[in-house]
RNA sequence: CGGGAUGUAGCGCAGUCCGGUUAGCGCGCUCGGUUCGGGACCGAGAAGUCGGAGGUUCAAAUCCUCUCAUCCCGACCA
């Protein structure tokens, strides 16, 4: 333990400098994200190695992402369908760059019974001719049925997408960020022409922005991987990348162009115009419960969790506060009024619930509960505020204490109103943290100043995105890679052409790339 | 899979180096009372085969061996 961190005993910090987490972002942030997990009772580890257990709250939010994402994907054409949880290995081996991308992630079913092991025990037995993978990403197994839906020009575009839960034997895990098993979507389809899957690859991408940036509140960079970046076995990686609080890059959403690849190693093959066969063009895109991840460290602070009024699970805690049974019947007869008020309520889209927090707690007690859960705006009735006919609302996007009494006549507008405004406050907030976090870096040695940390065992949070230029090459990804663990992000599209010399070799570069620290 | 660390009550920890009554502390929980609009207080109480197995010893949370698990750092990754 050094200086620094020992802990005053007896001696109660000050009231105002106590957050409601520890420790802060700044000291500590790896462990800050667990700990607004565990305080807004999200998720938490199970017992399965690297697997997690999503609790109603988090599992709200991911409901929440699926509801609007879908409504998204059907207005652009697509269904949902679904295909197994278990890919045949020779499915799996027929793409090459795919086998090796995923091989040393999979989890292989090899049996499918267990006996008696005469020790008190079971053992597998029954062994399988053929092993099962289970699902690390979908192509192959849904190529096997694409192949048999596709006969003719006339059968496509195919738009389909499936809801379900991926397994990736990953080394290290973190709750949403990275666990063997997730949930996700992925979409899947099939084109006649290369401008058309192109054409569904962008478009899709741009959907998923859309979403961070309106629903969740994040803005995100839209552009193109690298080839080291890119998915095994797509030709094109498009993603949507965007800044945590620790000014690392997080991969939130990615959409392929997988060219002929695809079609040719599950044999999607359709009749054109003409009479002849031809391979399809296929993409697909997806993105996970890595979005919940996203969202909380791009918003939450040291207060816990803080989650956008359009994806938040519930949008306002009803806190009646009394004395004895006479205050009691007049508190709660205003927190029913108010319920009803919001019943039915949309906030735009998006359905209001509210919450009323009646346990046997102090005030203060269930203010704190929901500023950690982060609900978007708390309302107090209390003995003083039914004589007024007025309520104390308060907003997670400004001071616990700052609260304003409202009028109960008046409740319902100033509610949509703040919510619009706490929405716009957080992406605002995200969007300039972002843009004080980039820079231009021309100079190599700057370029290896911003992103050297002080304390190499204990790093800073330090760097942020750096653009800077880049010849092309993989040699000087890698290099960069290597020196500092720093990677290209995205080559955004908007960045706009211009001439320089690459931040590693020197050589002349055309245009820049982000880079960053990454998850 | 390499390097480091840790397993003691629901949670967080002390005690282990140097073996010795009934294994402590804080939070939480239960009950009673005073409180309640800014993370309350007082009193009482319940809760632990000290990760597991084996060994040394009159005696093991403590020493030894093995084992299992978790966390952090690397390589891998949505």
């Amino acid at each position: 333990m050094c200086g620094m961190q020992v802990k005053i005993h007896g001696e109660p910090m000050s009231k105002q400098k106590r957050t409601a987490i520890e420790p802060t972002r700044a000291d500590n942030y790896a462990e800050w994200y667990q700990q607004v997990i565990k305080a807004a009772d999200m998720a938490e580890n199970s017992e399965v190695r690297g697997c997690m257990v999503i609790k109603p709250w988090g599992y709200a939010i991911w409901e929440n992402i699926q509801r609007v994402l879908d409504g998204m994907f059907r207005e652009t054409g697509h269904r949902n369908a679904y295909f197994p949880i278990f890919i045949p290995k020779s499915y799996f081996e027929k793409e090459a760059e795919h086998v090796e991308g995923f091989a040393k992630e999979c989890a292989v079913v090899t049996h499918s019974r267990l006996e008696d092991d005469g020790k008190g025990g079971l053992k597998a037995a029954g062994e399988l001719t053929e092993p099962y993978i289970v699902r690390p990403t979908s192509e192959t197994i849904i190529g096997a049925s694409f192949a048999k839906w596709v006969n003719s020009y006339r059968d496509l575009p195919l738009l389909i997408n499936q809801w379900a839960n991926i397994v990736r034997w990953e080394m290290r895990t973190r709750l949403f960020l990275r666990t063997t098993e997730f949930l996700w979507q992925e979409g899947h389809t099939v084109h006649e022409t290369a401008e058309d899957a192109m054409e569904e690859t962008r478009k899709m991408l741009d959907v998923y922005a859309k979403f961070a940036r309106e629903y969740l509140a994040i803005p995100v960079l839209t552009g193109e991987k690298t080839e080291s970046e890119k998915f095994p076995g797509a030709v094109n990686t498009y993603c949507i990348e965007a800044m945590m609080q620790d000014k690392k890059a997080l991969q939130s959403g990615t959409s392929h162009f997988l060219g002929q690849n695809f079609a040719q190693a599950s044999q999607i093959k359709y009749q054109n115009r003409e009479g002849d066969f031809e391979y399809a063009w296929t993409t697909s895109w997806g993105v996970s419960t890595r979005l919940i991840g996203a969202l909380i460290m791009a918003h939450s602070d040291d207060n816990g969790l803080v989650l956008p009024p359009k994806i938040a699970p519930s949008h306002i805690a009803l806190i009646p506060i009394y004395r004895d049974d006479e205050e009691k019947k007049a508190v709660l007869e205003a927190c029913h009024e108010i319920e009803e008020i919001f019943q039915r309520q949309y906030f735009e889209d998006i359905r209001i619930y509210t919450e009323l927090d009646d346990r046997d707690l102090t005030g203060s007690e269930r203010n704190w509960y929901w500023i950690k859960k982060g609900i978007p705006l708390r309302i107090e009735v209390g003995p003083r505020d039914v004589a007024q006919r007025a309520v104390m609302l308060a907003r997670r996007d400004l001071e616990a204490r700052d609260k304003k009494s409202v009028p109960i006549a008046d409740l319902k507008e100033e509610v949509l109103k703040s919510l619009r405004e706490i929405q716009d406050h957080y992406y605002n907030n995200a969007l300039s943290f972002r843009e004080e976090n980039t820079r231009k870096i021309d100079d190599q040695k700057e370029f290896y100043r911003y992103f050297t940390p002080k304390n190499v065992n204990q790093p800073e949070i330090h760097g942020g995105f750096a653009a800077s230029h880049w010849c092309g090459a993989a040699a000087c990804e890698e290099k960069i890679k290597e020196d500092l663990k720093v990677t290209i992000r995205v080559i955004p599209f908007d960045m706009p052409e211009e001439a320089g010399s690459c931040i590693a070799c020197g050589k002349a570069s055309q245009k820049r790339a982000i880079f960053a620290k990454s998850y």
